[in-house]
DNA sequence: TCTAAATATCGCATTATTTCGATATGGTCA
DNA sequence: TGACCATATCGAAATAATGCGATATTTAGA
């Protein structure tokens, strides 16, 4: 758990909505209809309906979740031409002990 | 609460540092002589000790935890020449509930 | 009122982050 | 294989954060 590298990540606004749109894909992206049936409802979503909704170049969207990534917030999955991202929650929870026991 | 100002005052190791130690200042930091019988135990520390701990200059640490006391993360009271700061639990309270819910 | 101590603020150089456009890579399907 | 789509990586310019030394401010005490 790198929490330099987590607290870096969270110090972007794009980057943490990000990660709150993916706490309910239903509510914030259409359905992931390449995904195949097993793993549909864990919160896989791709790459380009997060750079859509975030409004940044697809460059940039990329290098996030590349960056969110690295840090462990988020996990991803390639299928066939598309890279599907879904949050670690593990991560999260434990960011979130860290800064109460802090 | 402004959580992206929260977050920018977390991205930087010292400062992360800093709150862990107003966590429990009596390991951290020798007794504050100068301060009030009242003011005692409630976690109060005067800069140039964060200072010296900090490993920074007396101008990085001022601005570091007027960051922090902007974030609400930190407060403090003026006593003489001195000023203390202390932990705002409630902040960080809010901040890790923020992450676990985000 | 003068001086000294503690802290705050200012100005600035250095370094890191942001964010883009261009290009590369990997996968799909005719 | 070749064209095309989605994503990743590269290189660079703009912007922001870091962290220092110098200076200002505030307070205490002689």
């Amino acid at each position: 758990m790198n929490m330099d590298a987590i607290f870096k990540v969270l110090a972007n606004p794009v980057r943490v909505r990000i990660l709150s749109w993916l706490k309910d894909p239903g509510t914030h992206f259409p359905p992931m209809i390449h995904l195949p049936e097993a793993e549909q409802g864990k919160g896989y979503v791709c790459v380009g309906l997060i750079q859509e909704k975030a409004g940044v170049t697809q460059s940039t969207v990329s290098h996030y979740l590349n960056l969110m990534k690295q840090a462990e917030l988020l996990s991803c999955k390639r299928i066939g031409q598309w890279t599907y991202y879904c949050r670690n929650e593990a991560t999260l929870q434990k960011t979130a002990d860290y800064i109460a026991r802090m």
